[in-house]
DNA sequence: CGTTTCCTTGACTTAACTCAAGAGGAGTGG
DNA sequence: CCACTCCTCTTGAGTTAAGTCAAGGAAACG
């Protein structure tokens, strides 16, 4: 469960676009470039500066954010295994944000050009990368609703909703368990709550059976019960670009779908 | 005040970019297409279906907003006149979201294919569109913040802070005064509280001597102690592209910029 | 000129925060 | 191997910011 993925990104790619053989190992070089490892709790690269590399999160996970002058500090974005940073943002001049690491990272530089040379020559790639961004756009204004409107018990649920779903996308997850490395305190940042109120939530999932989580081993015990109280609605992660053409059940039948895999997963075992 | 300007786009575009004059005519040809008008509080595109055309905001507010199962509504994003919506959404398969009017909107138009011809034949424009299209995103960053770690009486500074900024952008403001057409129950749908905390804080801003709002006619009193109170740091919004680099100090170069041009438009008046 | 929408305020409730203290592990060094 | 620190998690007791409910007033609207 916590072995690294071969190619975190071409798995994820692929939910959005059928790769060739030829899309797959181009991406397989993106990713075989110079590898840098960098400690818990360090920063990447801090707002005010100007990037000018992209990076590709290959094992651990990092998180975008940004603190107040005060020192509050709000996550806004996370980045897991097979997560580009920040594609585009080389236009800017300079970051308005920072980027730290959550745990140990291990991460490859991907340079502009290379980049370039990736979308002229591999379009289906193109086209996955592009769907790719507006997909993080798209978690990142779920984001502003889960703080707008959700109370403690529907934010952390959601959370925990996405993220399950986002690492069962980069085949991280086993049946229902996955590994999870956030604390408290970093659900605290990610939540705008207090790391105390993150506690008596979990708490609260732990003993309604909804969850379960022991260190950094997390168990889904009811997926369905935990998307319902999250409200979650799946469309917004638009998977399954490929599979069959997405309606107004779209989050239902991938609910389903979901569950089916677990399943499968857990039978598999 | 209230009077329309003639292309906020090409305004607004302007900061990030310097335009030629055959730039500037073919953005107005953009803008030249056939109109629409739609009342106020009605849905211009609703979450699930697929987005085919952008369009361009000449006249009037909207907003990006999704809705839970619940009924509670969250707005996600303001669109003002000269914000296009969702340039590049048409690579996604459905909306994830829905937009919907706040006032009377005037807005045009643009087909896919007119907006590839302008991206072809105008780098410039293309580079401007790109910029701006970050730039959303990066608001879209700052609300996460403004939700997650902000107070009442800080989120709506904050709020307030930003849509004086991108509206002194569009050349809608004069001096410190603007037209702001949100009612107390759309700011309870922006800053995620409730009407009547909105208008308990409205109240103890205008208290403090730092706002003045009455029916639309909104003022900054003081639109120093306002930034401050929010802690709000403009260098987000990526304006002055064109201007000189911005370093560390950006942020308070731009506040102490943008009340020399409050006092000169005061001036002028 | 009646009706609807929007704003305002008071009294009360509650979800979430603060402060504080202790428990359980993981790692470190004597 | 034990004592130590550091970090994370946990829980209790009291506080507060924001929500709820309810009603009246002002403004806009047709």
């Amino acid at each position: 469960m916590r072995s690294p993925v071969a190619n975190p990104l071409a798995h994820r790619l692929e939910q959005y676009a059928r790769l060739s053989p030829e899309d797959r190992s181009a991406l397989d070089t993106l990713a075989s470039g110079p590898q840098f490892r960098i400690g818990t709790r360090r920063d990447i690269i801090l707002e005010g500066e100007r990037p000018s590399v992209v990076r590709l999160i290959l094992e651990g996970w990092a998180c975008r954010y940004k603190v107040l002058p005060d020192g509050r500090r709000q996550i806004i974005a996370l980045f897991l295994p097979g997560d580009l940073c920040d594609l585009h943002v080389y236009v800017l001049r300079q970051l308005d944000h920072s980027i730290g690491t959550l745990t140990e990272v291990r991460y490859v530089e991907i340079t502009r050009e290379r980049i370039d040379m990736l979308t002229t020559h591999h379009p289906r790639v193109t086209q996955a990368l592009w769907w790719d961004a507006l997909v993080s756009a798209a978690i990142q204004r779920e984001w502003t609703v889960n703080l707008g409107q959700r109370d403690a018990m529907e934010r952390m649920a959601h959370l925990l909703c996405e993220v399950f779903f986002r690492l069962r996308a980069v085949r991280m997850t086993t049946g229902n368990r996955c590994w999870i490395p956030l604390t408290q305190n970093d659900l605290s940042e990610v939540t705008g709550m207090t790391t105390v109120h993150v506690n008596r939530t979990l708490k609260e999932l732990r003993t309604r059976g909804l969850i379960a989580w022991k260190g950094r081993e997390f168990e889904m015990l009811d997926l369905e019960a935990m998307c319902a109280l999250a409200m979650f609605n799946a469309n917004y992660l638009h998977a399954n670009h490929e599979g069959s053409h997405l309606d107004a059940n779209a989050a239902r039948m991938m609910l389903h779908e979901a569950e089916a895999v677990a399943r499968e997963d857990a039978e598999q075992k």
